[in-house]
DNA sequence: GTCCAGTGATGCAAAAAAGGAAGCGGTTTA
DNA sequence: TAAACCGCTTCCTTTTTTGCATCACTGGAC
């Protein structure tokens, strides 16, 4: 849309630091980036940058311009979204940030599922750390989020949730494979490994033995819940997952046994989108959708 | 600025009904502006006009379009707006939708006082009747309206309101004046004077006659308050209005005494902006002082 | 201290985009 | 049937934007 490209310019300059590599980046001289930018700030009526001997910021009043533009842009394609629904074109994009959990299983079922009565929709699948789910959200990069235990939850609006009990991921031939359910000490006694701090999961453990004099000493760290359950394959050890992220029943010899909700209380995974936001019509209905699957679950 | 041109050739042309008329007012040829609209259309991507016989006219994409670009503009003032303020200028401008009522004691005392503490700020009154003002809200051409009695209220966001007793307004020598409280009854029985149906003063009483034999009988409508207050000085009869819009001591020889609240319920002086809107500093502030002042008087 | 790499700004010519004039084919109106 | 409008297209001119070369300035390496 041409008349956001003064936005795009904004954002290289913002991104690069310094006009010259911004111009470098999208491909036009520095002069005339340059002359864009200040021919800008004179509508606009005010600097937005701030001049540095080595390049140039945004100043707080750029920082609510930006917020702006964003925010103009995500209009827009909600806009074009609805003149396509309201001509009849099932068409449209869904954009959705998520936890690693929701990667192997849950989500491939249900973009499948919904892109069966809807083909002309597609998808964008982040995977993303809580933290960064929500700042994907609040800049407009995500229509939606599905975390696993959110952060701060500003510029966050609920949608829909579903408690998840943490379990200890084990091999067929692990000692505590004999329990149905197992006490987080019988867990730290034994060799085990756990995700980076970052995650939720680690976040409730960390929490959970915050209160006790027992120390996790987890013999590997690692940001891919993929990667530890690989690992328990090879090394006879404890790893930690939702039940989102497992296979209902096993299938490549490893065991899930939940861990006492009097030792970790249940963590919710969470269905978000920017506050206040009116969705794209595809994206809203695919949240509805997932809405509904997440009661059928509880 | 700039990037908004295009909404003011699209907006002229829904205006103009024609093409070629939209070019006249906007001083282009008709070649050219007919250019930038399918040049629009295209990077849309679907047509916003339906081409008729005799011009163009909005089709739904194209009115759902012209919602979009004024939310935009109206959005781009507040972010100048918020800028502005953390540069440290207090300068902005209100623009508010308001009843008659208001307009001859009410809002230019508030106004004033208002631009004693902050000069920088500039006022645009629109003086409305109340389906008006409220179309105003929702067309971003104002940023408040303070209205007797609304109607529909979709897209209407309450701010604060007052409740209004209807008076009746006389001169001195007229019969009625000696009594302290009307029935409504008794006026109706003398000869008055009503205004147009589309102002709530009207409403209330036709509301409250709907359910009696007897019947209004006016002898003068008008859609003007200020004529109203101006011919009861020369025929005797009884006219109508609420108190905000009377001088609290009568200086002209008129008198208003108040109709009874078992035959007319007080109607409600409504502040309101536009649904979900966020409004320009120098109007939020503004908002907030006229609320105080309802609640005072309240 | 000096030099140098890197920055934003600017004058000027070239390139690109937008605008204007005229006219075509169509439909409504008188 | 003729005149009046309409949207749209073509050709050419005008305006705007871009690229290139260059200036003035700053911070860090030496």
């Amino acid at each position: 849309m041409r008349h956001l490209q003064n936005f795009r310019y904004i954002e290289a300059v913002m991104r690069a630091g310094s006009i010259r590599r911004a111009a470098d980046d999208m491909n036009i001289t520095s002069s005339a980036l340059n002359r864009r930018i200040q021919r800008f700030e004179e509508e606009f009526g005010f600097e937005i940058f701030e001049r540095l001997p080595r390049g140039v910021r945004l100043n707080p009043a750029g920082e609510l311009l930006i917020q702006h533009f964003r925010q103009q842009e995500s209009d827009l394609r909600r806009v074009q979204s609805q003149v396509a629904d309201l001509a009849g074109e099932r068409r449209g994009h869904v954009s959705i940030a998520c936890s690693q959990a929701l990667v192997p299983y849950f989500l491939p079922e249900r973009i499948a599922a919904y892109r069966l009565k809807h083909p002309g929709v597609t998808f964008t699948v982040n995977v993303r750390d809580r933290r960064a789910a929500e700042k994907d959200l609040s800049e407009f990069n995500s229509d939606l989020a599905l975390v696993f235990e959110p952060v701060q939850m500003v510029d966050f609006e609920v949608l829909g949730h579903l408690p998840q009990v943490i379990h200890a991921l084990m091999r067929h031939d692990h000692p505590l494979a004999s329990k149905s359910e197992l006490r987080l000490r019988d867990c730290i006694d034994v060799p085990h490994i756990l995700p980076a701090p970052e995650f939720g999961v680690r976040a409730l453990i960390d929490i959970a033995l915050s209160g006790s004099t027992r120390h996790a000493q987890p013999s590997v760290e690692s940001g891919s819940f993929d990667f530890m359950r690989h690992y328990v394959l090879h090394e006879n050890v404890l790893a930690f997952q939702i039940p989102i992220g497992l296979r209902p029943r096993d299938e490549d010899g490893l065991i899930a046994r939940p861990i006492s909700t009097r030792d970790i209380p249940p963590g919710a995974l969470i269905l978000g989108q920017r506050r206040g936001r009116s969705l794209p019509v595809a994206s809203a209905k695919f949240a509805q959708d997932l809405i509904a699957t997440l009661e059928t679950l509880q």
